[in-house]
DNA sequence: TAACCTACGTACATGCATGTACGTAACTGA
DNA sequence: TCAGTTACGTACATGCATGTACGTAGGTTA
């Protein structure tokens, strides 16, 4: 940080830099125009280099967005899984993470999940292999928590895990994209979503007593051991 | 349709036919690749023409997108949007509206849209403005449904209406291409968001019997154990 | 039937983005 | 200092998709 200008620099950091510079660059570029629309001139010019650079650190467009969706990927489990996943009970831990998903997408980097994955959904792509295994991942882990809280009986019955599982991740990727920035209420109004979804009463008002006396008699798939 | 052979077709039942299958076709291929991604040829390939009747039926690839979404804006305010304005009570109309856009996603085609949105979000270019215009409008009404809703004390309080409109909006573009077509969960599901991001108890309320008949969950769930 | 217009196919021209080859400046180790 | 390697810029080649010009078959009006 003190080196003004930074008159020397080392290979490997000079090459830091230059990657972590081109990798936000496309990062920014491919949340805005996605992955067809993204032109590699554009990125390195926002980073401030040109194509050769670009070329010089990365195999091509593919290698480029693979690296892009790997660093969001970390950036984001680091954020926002983690300390979810750090949560006793699941259910607390499914809130915390769609809680941790609003504040990460205020950066507008955090978009290009959302843009890559409606991108590249039902096509057959590495760069959509790459999402949808991300995703896939998600949603297979938050299935677990939604069985595992009806389980318990932290969570009222519903759908199949799975679906609710679905429903859950995509209500994340659009709702927070609409909301994104709109700071403080992007928080709660994700919550209140994910609370609907999945059958909590509201958090934040009078503690409803959840009324629901469902007698388990048949009805409704539950989820055994 | 069924004419054997139509071995007589007049030029403008030839004109509309070419027209409307072109229309489904670059429908589809907009919701599956977006608009960058959209080739021509394959379209009218898809279609059972060439480009040469594209071209002569539209005036470019910008026209043929404008069409398309024009196209579906008009099924969807027509088999969604009025429906939904004919609920008495605003409350009624958000619910209804999301209820039935969850059942009109259930056709491939519905996704063009969250796909251009999503692709043309914070861009200046004219299919952009035209989806960006359609939504504008839906938050609009959203918002003031909202305002109303709470001022009537049917919707508890909660964030600003644009803000709870614009989450609202989000939520049904994202739950609903994760869930697209898990019939019947699908419409359980946005239901149950939407309820929860309005500030309303889970559907088993006094009023406004859900209704909906249990169904089997055939979707073959993963037999964990 | 003849002339005219419309629907559609085919072939060419253009632009743009990727990928590659090569040149040059900066750093490294002796 | 000097050879060797790394970081990056520049120039060229290629492919692909759009847009346009033109040709032909099918329908229309007299």
């Amino acid at each position: 940080m003190a080196g003004s200008g930074t008159p020397r620099a080392t290979q490997a950091e000079r090459r830091a830099r230059s990657r972590n510079a081109l990798l936000e660059a496309a990062a920014r570029g491919l949340s805005r125009y996605g992955y067809g629309n993204l032109v590699l001139a554009k990125v390195a010019a926002e980073a401030g280099y040109t194509r050769g650079a670009l070329y010089h650190l990365f195999a091509g467009k593919e290698e480029l967005a693979l690296a892009v969706v790997e660093w969001v990927d970390e950036t984001w489990t680091a954020e926002v899984g983690r300390p979810a996943a750090a949560e006793a009970d699941p259910v607390g831990a499914l809130l915390a993470l769609a809680r941790g998903h609003a504040v990460y997408c205020r950066r507008d980097v955090a978009r290009v999940m959302r843009t890559l994955h409606a991108e590249f959904a039902g096509q057959d792509h590495p760069v959509g292999r790459a999402i949808g295994g991300i995703v896939e991942r998600l949603v297979a882990q938050a299935a677990e928590r939604i069985a595992a809280g009806r389980a318990s009986g932290a969570l009222p019955p519903g759908p199949p895990p799975r679906d609710t599982a679905l429903a859950y991740i995509g209500t994340l990727e659009g709702l927070v994209s609409s909301v994104a920035g709109r700071v403080p209420h992007d928080v709660e109004l994700t919550e209140r979503a994910v609370r609907g979804l999945l059958g909590l009463p509201s958090g934040g008002g009078p503690e409803h007593g959840a009324a629901e006396a469902e007698g388990q008699s048949g009805s409704g798939s539950s989820p055994r051991r």
